[in-house]
DNA sequence: GGGATTATGTCAGCCATGTTGACTTAATCT
DNA sequence: AGATTAAGTCAACATGGCTGACATAATCCC
C-alpha cells in the first residue's frame, strides 16, 4: 500500500457536535454522525479484508468470489433449492446459472430431484466441493476467531444483535430459517450417490 | 424473495460439539466452529444489506458503486491523493481512473496539485459531490444508527475492536490513519489554484 | 545539469459477474 | 386440460475488476 501514515490530508477534524437532534436513528441515545461514518468505513474495510483470502485461493481455481458465494451456501445448507439460493444471494437466474453450472460441470455440486416436488433441484456439495469450500473458509473462520476473541468476552450476543439488525428486517426471518437449517446428505436416507 | 421460510433443506443440524481444540484461531476460548459460520453469513448479509439503498440512489445517476466508494472517501476524506485512493480501494490504478475520470468530469470532484509536491493531486468533492455523497450515506447511516441501538449500549467498544481485527494486520496503521484525518478545503491555504 | 525515480494519466484489450428479455421443458396444481 | 411454477438457456449488454505498455511532469539525487 502506499505511504498513507504520514502527511495525508492535512487538516485538523473539523470537531462537529450534533448529537441527539437531527442525527440519523431518530430519538435514544444515538450515535454521532461522525462515529456512524467511521463504522460505515470499518465495515467496508473489514469486508474488504474478510474476502481477500478466499479470493485467492479462488483463482487457482479459475473461480471467482460468486463460485465462493454458491458453494458456500450450497455446503453449508446442503439441499438448498435454486430458487432459494437466488434468494440468498439476490442475483438473477441468468447469472447464478453461470456459476452453478461451471460448479456442476465440474463436479463441485451435484443436482437431485425433489422427493415432494421433482422440478425443484436440490442441490449438495460433492466431497471435492466440501474440501474446496473448507479450505475457502479456513482463513476466513480464523480471522473471525482472532476478531471476536479481540472484541472481548460477550461479544458474541452483541455481534449477532447488530450484524441481524443491519439485514432488512423484512429478509430477517429468510435468513434466520436459513441459518437454522443445515446439511441433511443427498441421495435418499438408503439409496443414493454416497457423500 | 423465494418461500425460504417453510420446508427448506429437510434435516437436522448435525449438532457440531467441537470447541477448544482444532479450532480456527488456536488456544482460548474460542466459538465454535459452526457459530463462526454463521458470522461469516450473517457478515454477508448485513453487508448485501448495507449496500443496497446506496445501490438503487446510483443507478438514478448513472453510476455504480465503485463511485459511490471513490464519491465517498473523497468526501469524508478531502485532500486525499490519488495513491492513497489506491491503497484504500485495493484495485489497480485503471479500475479507479475509470470511474475517477467520470467523477471529475460531471462536476462532482475536483482535483488540485499538492502544495509541496505538485505531481500530487489532491482530489476535492465539490459542493454538488458533498450533497450526493451526503444522500448515498443517508439510508447507511440511519441502517447502522438502528442496528446499533438494537445491539445495546456498549457496542460502539466492542463492536470497534471486531471490525478493526477483521482488517489485515498489516492495514491498521493505514486505516487508522485515514480515519483520523478529515477535511480541509480545498482552494489554498496560501497557494494554488483555487476551485 | 541531467539522469533516475515517482505520481499520475491513458490506450487497448481481457475477464468475471451483474443486468434484461424471451423462450423451452417438465412437473404440479386446479 | 390449461395455468402455473421451477428450472435451464440463448443473446446481448454494462460495470468494474485486471494486465501491459507507454506518456508527461515534477522531484530527487549524483
Amino acid at each position: 500500500m502506499t505511504d498513507l501514515n504520514a502527511p495525508l490530508a492535512r487538516g485538523g477534524k473539523p470537531a462537529e457536535a450534533k448529537h441527539g437532534a437531527g442525527s440519523p436513528a431518530g430519538k435514544g441515545a444515538s450515535v454521532s454522525e461522525t462515529k456512524l461514518h467511521e463504522f460505515a468505513e470499518l465495515l467496508f474495510f473489514a469486508y474488504r479484508d474478510f474476502t481477500r483470502d478466499p479470493d485467492t485461493i479462488l483463482s487457482d481455481f479459475g473461480f471467482g468470489r460468486a463460485h465462493h458465494r454458491v458453494l458456500h451456501f450450497v455446503n453449508r445448507h446442503a439441499g438448498l433449492r435454486v430458487a432459494d439460493l437466488l434468494g440468498i444471494l439476490n442475483i438473477t437466474k441468468q447469472s447464478l446459472g453461470r456459476v452453478l453450472k461451471q460448479l456442476i460441470d465440474q463436479g463441485y455440486i451435484i443436482q437431485q430431484a425433489g422427493a415432494s416436488d421433482r422440478r425443484e433441484r436440490l442441490l449438495f456439495a460433492t466431497e471435492r466441493g466440501q474440501e474446496l469450500a473448507e479450505r475457502l473458509a479456513a482463513p476466513q473462520l480464523v480471522r473471525l476467531s482472532r476478531a471476536l476473541k479481540a472484541a472481548g468476552p460477550g461479544v458474541e450476543t452483541t455481534l449477532r444483535q447488530f450484524l441481524e439488525a443491519m439485514i432488512n428486517a423484512e429478509d430477517r426471518p429468510q435468513v434466520s430459517s436459513i441459518m437454522s437449517a443445515s446439511s441433511p446428505q443427498p441421495g435418499r436416507g438408503g439409496t443414493g450417490e454416497g457423500s
